[in-house]
Parts: C-alpha cells; sequence; structure tokens
DNA sequence: ATGTCAATACAATATTGA
C-alpha cells in the first residue's frame, strides 16, 4: 500500500503533474496540500477521468488538502483540526482507507518569525499533537501525512545551509520543540525510520536556483502510529517530479505500508 | 535581498502567501 503526500502548490496550475503522477505511480493514497480552490472549483472530474475520487476541504486563494484514492472516495472522518472553532484556515482532513486511518496535513508556515503568524504555527501544531494523542488512543494503524513546514534537524541531511534558513520559521527550536513532542508521544518519523542517514530533501525553492544546486530541505512527513509503523516496507521522496515542467516547489513523498 | 510562482482583485499591475 503506497501512501503519498504532495503538497502541489495550486492544484490548477498543477493538474497535468497530478494527473501524471495518478498515472505512472498509481499510489493507494495520495495526500495532497495546498490545492488552493475553493470547494467548488476541485477538478474532481478530472481526477475521476484518471481512475481516482476523493474528499477535499478546499478554500478560496490559498491553503487547502484532499485525500485522493483509486475507483472511489475514502471514508470521510473529519475535516478540519479540533480545538479552535474560529480557526478558518483549510489545513486539515481525515478520512479511512482499507482500515488504515489517514491524515492530511497543511502546517502553518509560520513566517516571519515574532509575528502572529508564527503564534497562529504553534497554537496549531499543539492542538494538531493534542488530536494525535486522540488517534494513538485506537491503537489502529494510523497515517499523519502532509507539509509539517519543520525541519527536524540542523543535519545536512534535513537542510542545505543552517545559516541561509537560521531566521526561518520552519528552523526554530519551538518549532522543532513542537515537532518532537509530537513524535515524542508515540509517532514514527518514517523516512528516518527507513533511512537514519542521507539527504532526502522534499522541497527545493523557486528562487536563486534551489533546484539547480540542490539546496533544499526536508519538511513534508509521515508520521507513522506503532500500529502502521510495525507495517513498514519502505519510505522515500520522488524527487523527479520536482524537475519536471511547471512543478511544484515539493516533490511527492510516501511509504509503502504491508498489504 | 531574493536569480520564483500561484491566486486574487482588477482590468495591467500590485498584493498576499509561500
Amino acid at each position: 500500500m503506497k501512501i503519498v503526500t504532495y503538497n502541489l502548490n495550486g492544484i490548477r496550475a498543477r493538474l497535468p503533474r497530478l494527473v501524471e503522477y495518478l498515472a505512472e505511480q498509481k499510489p493507494d493514497v495520495l495526500c495532497l496540500q495546498e490545492i488552493k480552490c475553493a470547494d467548488d472549483a476541485f477538478p474532481i472530474s478530472d481526477i475521476r477521468a484518471a481512475g481516482y475520487d476523493g474528499v477535499w476541504h478546499g478554500q478560496k486563494g490559498f491553503n487547502g488538502v484532499a485525500i485522493l484514492t483509486p475507483e472511489k472516495p475514502p471514508t470521510l472522518r473529519r475535516v478540519g483540526l479540533p480545538g479552535d472553532p474560529d480557526d478558518s484556515h483549510s489545513r486539515y482532513i481525515e478520512a479511512e482507507v482499507d482500515g488504515v486511518v489517514i491524515g492530511s496535513i497543511y502546517l502553518p508556515n509560520g513566517n516571519p518569525v515574532g509575528t502572529e503568524k508564527f503564534a497562529y504555527k504553534l497554537a496549531w501544531f499543539e492542538r494538531l499533537r493534542e488530536h494525535g494523542v486522540e488517534l494513538l488512543a485506537e491503537e489502529r494503524p494510523t497515517v499523519l501525512a502532509g507539509d509539517w513546514n519543520v525541519i527536524p534537524t540542523d543535519s545536512p541531511d534535513d537542510v542545505f545551509s543552517v545559516r541561509a534558513m537560521a531566521h526561518d520559521a520552519l528552523m526554530q527550536p519551538e518549532s522543532r520543540a513542537a515537532f518532537r513532542r509530537i513524535l515524542h508521544g508515540g509517532w514514527t518519523d518514517a523516512i528516518r525510520a527507513r533511512y537514519p542517514d542521507g539527504a532526502h530533501y522534499t522541497f527545493w525553492d523557486y528562487t536563486a536556483g534551489c533546484w539547480q544546486r540542490d539546496a533544499g530541505f526536508r519538511i513534508d512527513h509521515l508520521l507513522l502510529s506503532p500500529q502502521a509503523a510495525d507495517r513498514l516496507l519502505d519510505a522515500g521522496v520522488d524527487k523527479d517530479y520536482r524537475g519536471r515542467e511547471k512543478a511544484s516547489d515539493h516533490a511527492p513523498t510516501w511509504v509503502r505500508l504491508e498489504d
């Protein structure tokens, strides 16, 4: 079972990449982020024409998440993260696929540091941790997949330049502590479980020739519950999609679980 | 600081968010 997370950076602008990915990789579950479209603008007919269906939580202009599956849509469990009824951002959707619980996450970027945006990021992180505790209590195979907007460590395996990114919200001690606190609650970072070392970047900025000089970092993560981690066969990044025409700035990142 | 991009408001460019 191949479960993928892919921050599209605009589903309409990226429709050729999306359809191509479905045809070439045939994921069993595809979690999307930054679809950047309202619910009624979601291109479901194109997705159905590609043999997939889905559930989505859109928003005009920015944010927006979805979960796609072959043939029929997954069983929707939740739209939006609990804990703040005033949160208007579309950043979380949760569904069940073949007995596996899947959350598609678009965690707030949080830049610039020291503003309300950074405070919102940390608050959202904590709400996600609390929801994760509820999910773990179910003791089921569960995957929280998405753009977590956090670079876990200073290692060159996680970030091309500590100096260049030092003041970014993705690298702040508070962001990392929030991520670690979730991991320490019992979740497994799939890429690092499969590959303790080695650069597995998932994002390369459009500016400054970052892709051409491999100036990337690792922010798209799949966190596994113990019941999912027991079934982990492989994990990786489909890096070549970043180098294609009209590419997203993220690459699809995936796990394969034993059926 | 950006060698960039997408979406929006608006009507050719500026703003926002990344």
